[in-house]
DNA sequence: CGGCTGACTGCGA
DNA sequence: TTCGCAGCCAGCC
């Protein structure tokens, strides 16, 4: 486990409930600037740990995007409303439910 | 060591 | 408005 995940786990972990953040924030927020790529990787490594609430990532979309997002079982849209997230369509309304993770410093 | 891939993003056409 | 290309970083051939 590097540094870097490290690092994303931590911001995705402070994410609070009812709120999403993207891909590229986290890595803004890590000092990774553009590797929002990465940060998704690293994500996706955390999808098999509990404790991470990687369904509240999303993309700059609002859409939920991922391997665990096309498991039908998943249905993180669902969890996301029962979270208090609301939806426009297919992607979430981030201008209610965005979470900056630089606010957290 | 070199190249390809991937849960993204931003800019230009 | 939508589509395509390039950039960035880590992991796996």
């Amino acid at each position: 486990m590097n540094d870097f995940f490290h690092r994303v786990y931590d911001v995705v972990m402070q994410i609070p409930v009812g709120k999403v953040t993207t891909y590229g924030a986290i890595a803004k927020r890590i000092g990774a600037g553009r590797s929002a790529r990465t940060v998704g990787y690293a994500l996706n490594a955390a999808a098999n740990d509990e404790r991470i609430p990687c369904h509240r990532v999303v993309n700059r979309n609002g859409e939920l995007s991922g391997k665990v997002h096309f498991v039908p079982p998943s249905r993180m849209r669902e969890l996301l409303e029962e979270e208090g997230v609301t939806f426009k369509g297919e992607a979430v309304v981030m201008e209610e439910h965005f979470w900056n993770p630089e606010e957290a410093l």
